[in-house]
RNA sequence: GGCCCAGUGGCUCAGCUGGUUAGAGCGCCGGCCUGUCACGCCGGAGGUCGAGGGUUCGAGUCCCUUCUGGGUCGCCA
């Protein structure tokens, strides 16, 4: 190997540098951090992606010319320095190598820079707009280098257990068939077939399905999935997923292999221990417990059904919610008694933004005197009854709301989440983990008028609720499960139909004809023609898992160039308009009248 | 599509009930400095207050419209 085209041959990493190296010559590479000019003498803090490392420029041991190339330098030039390692005069504890330092011998700029247009320094308070467009200068901070630094040790983990496993990751289309079911597809306009579409895959599913009935038995991918629907602090148009499908395998099987992969990422990249079983609820008891198919069981203040106990207080609210099928449920804001009214007008607001039409409150004060927005309609016996049932204490904030039941569990829900919030109850360090089984089947649109699939249709019911499909869809509970961390969706998947019969029911209480069904899936259903084996599979959001373990809030600051809001890049401005040309030969035409 | 929040030198912000020439810290530029590490000291540049319109004798401040970004509901697993 001869030397390379700088001249200079990298030999450490910044913080490689350490007091064993104390006397020896090495050379470093990296971006100027800052620079402390004291005349004849200047420091520089040279920062490369392992962190930052103090060069010591003496005048004395430069020449002329070279000393005023040091005095040339500003915040994020590029250089190569070769020195001496020794021993700091005065020792800096904060910093990783502050007991050492480089005195320079040679200095070499490899690249000037302009100054940024905001510092490269960690814990920025930078607006995100700014950091997104100039975002390779973002990924520089140290909090990003290392967020995407954990993506990768995870990436790595995963594929080291899936493949101890007998896991074989296989890669599927990017450029697949548009499905009705489920999210808004991105659309790719064919060349060749002038009118036709491609759709960017929400998910692999249907291609890991027709693996498994191709014998590969244990699949995985890391992959990109693609949803063309508005963007959240947690949702991008293109994401990550971690996708896996097993052959011969039930609800426990995939469950088992998965508690031990996320015992083993965790272990690995954070050093945590996750002890295992990770606890179960069936969607049933998420809900009526925690008001939420993904619950975040780090605190209490669960849900509490009085139904019976005012069915006949008198309250119209209370008893026509009841009448109409739905039910009267509470949480406990403990301590909470003693908010302002205004502080619980608040929350009675957060209620309504899930669609609540109130909430009934009872603030019982430090003295036992209590206020309330019903008990005056009710009797104080029925009063009495209530607060015994949600162990009302001195200083407690009982919250009601009357409704149907899903609006009652979003409601409540999401209030013992701004309550949890509000009383600083969760932390970032705790990591609780729960699986989420027993989803319902189907789920009836309102628009549509027809039962929708929760999941997707291939999902299977559960083995005693499969005679209920023809006589009570609404009541059947699938092979599906969701893993849960924080109150985060973290993961889902379920058992899929491979017997013909199921699936042609789950089609017709889809109000699927047998013609649509094979219209869209027909590729599916004939490759179950030849014999399928048994499967069921999970995939994860990749992005949200790294978030979770990096405890940022949001996905942008683990994925190396997000998009914004609008679904646009603000460093690329995409997406962006095309040439005449470049239509004509898709055989495409943009009407000018629609924006 | 609805609702809420923000937008003032390069960055982060202050700017009261409308009232002289819009401020600060950091950064930047120049000078001095051999042990700094939030280096220090001296000096300097830099703003059509996101944009457009309106009210007013007078608008960074009030009103309307719009743009940009964020959060959220709808939507989405």
């Amino acid at each position: 190997m001869g030397e390379s085209m700088l001249g200079l041959k990298r030999t450490h990493y910044c913080t490689e540098v350490d007091e064993q190296l104390i006397g020896e010559e090495i050379v470093v590479m990296g971006w100027v951090q800052k620079r402390r000019n004291l005349g004849s003498l200047i420091f520089i803090d040279l920062r490369d992606r392992s962190g930052i490392l103090q060069i010591v420029f003496d005048e004395k041991d430069l020449d002329n010319k070279d000393f005023s190339k040091v005095e040339s330098l500003r915040s994020e030039f590029v250089i190569g320095v070769r020195g001496q390692v020794r021993k700091r005069e005065s020792i800096n504890p904060n910093m990783k190598t502050g007991y050492v330092e480089v005195i320079a011998n040679e200095l070499r700029i490899l690249s000037e820079a302009e100054t940024p247009p905001f510092a490269i320094e960690e814990e920025t308070n930078v607006k995100e707009d700014l950091r997104l467009k100039y975002r390779y200068l973002d990924l520089r901070r140290p909090d990003l280098q290392r967020n995407l630094l954990l993506r990768h040790k995870v990436a790595q983990s995963l594929r080291s257990f899936l493949d101890s496993e007998g896991f074989i990751e296989i890669e599927t289309p990017m450029l697949a068939r548009s499905t009705p079911e489920g999210a808004r597809d991105y659309l790719v306009p064919s060349r060749i077939h002038k009118g036709s579409f491609y759709a960017l895959p929400q998910s692999p599913q249907t291609f890991k399905q027709l693996l498994m009935v191709s014998g590969f038995d244990r699949y995985f991918q890391i992959v990109k999935c693609f949803r063309d629907e508005d963007l959240r602090a947690d949702r991008q148009p293109e994401f990550t997923q971690i996708d896996m499908e097993l052959s011969f395998v039930d609800v426990d099987d995939v469950i088992d292999v998965n508690e031990r992969l996320l015992q083993k990422v965790f272990k690995d990249a954070l050093d945590i221990d996750i002890s295992l079983p990770i606890p179960r609820l069936t969607y049933q008891e998420a809900m009526d417990r925690f008001g939420s198919d993904k619950p975040d069981i780090r605190f209490g203040l669960e849900l509490v059904d009085i139904s019976d106990i005012v069915k006949n207080c008198g309250f119209k609210v209370f008893e026509g919610a009841i009448e109409n099928g739905g039910s009267v449920r509470g949480i406990n804001a403990k301590t909470c008694g003693t908010f302002s009214r205004k502080q619980i007008d608040a929350l009675v607001e957060v209620g309504k933004t899930y669609g609540a039409k109130g909430i009934a409150w009872l603030a019982i004060g430090e003295d036992g005197t209590i206020k309330s927005s019903f008990t005056k309609f009710i009797s104080e016996d029925i009063s009495q009854e209530i607060i015994k049932a949600m162990d009302g204490q001195n200083g407690d904030l009982l919250l009601f709301c009357a409704d149907k039941n899903s609006i009652v569990y979003d409601a409540l829900g999401n209030l013992r989440l701004e309550i949890a919030k509000r009383l600083d109850l969760t932390s970032k360090d705790d990591y609780s983990f729960v699986w989420v089984t027993e989803f319902p089947l189907l789920e009836w649109d309102e628009e549509e008028e027809r039962y929708v699939a929760k999941h997707h249709p291939f999902t299977m019911p559960m083995d005693e609720d499969i005679k209920l499909l023809t006589t009570d869809p609404g009541k059947v509970r699938a092979k599906a499960y969701d893993i849960c961390l924080n109150g985060v969706e973290l993961g889902g998947g379920s058992i899929r139909i491979y017997q013909k019969d199921i699936q042609e029911k789950m089609f017709s209480a889809l109000g699927f004809t047998k013609e649509a069904a094979y219209e869209n899936f027909g590729f599916l259903l004939n490759a179950f023609k030849y014999g399928v084996p048994p499967h069921g599979g999970l995939a994860y959001g990749f992005d949200r898992m790294i978030m979770l373990m990096t405890k940022e809030d949001s996905i942008r600051d683990v994925i190396a160039f997000p998009k914004v809001k609008d679904a646009s890049c603000p460093m690329t401005d995409a997406p962006g308009m095309v040439t005449k040309k470049q239509l004509e030969e898709l055989g495409l035409k943009i009407d000018e009248n629609k924006e």
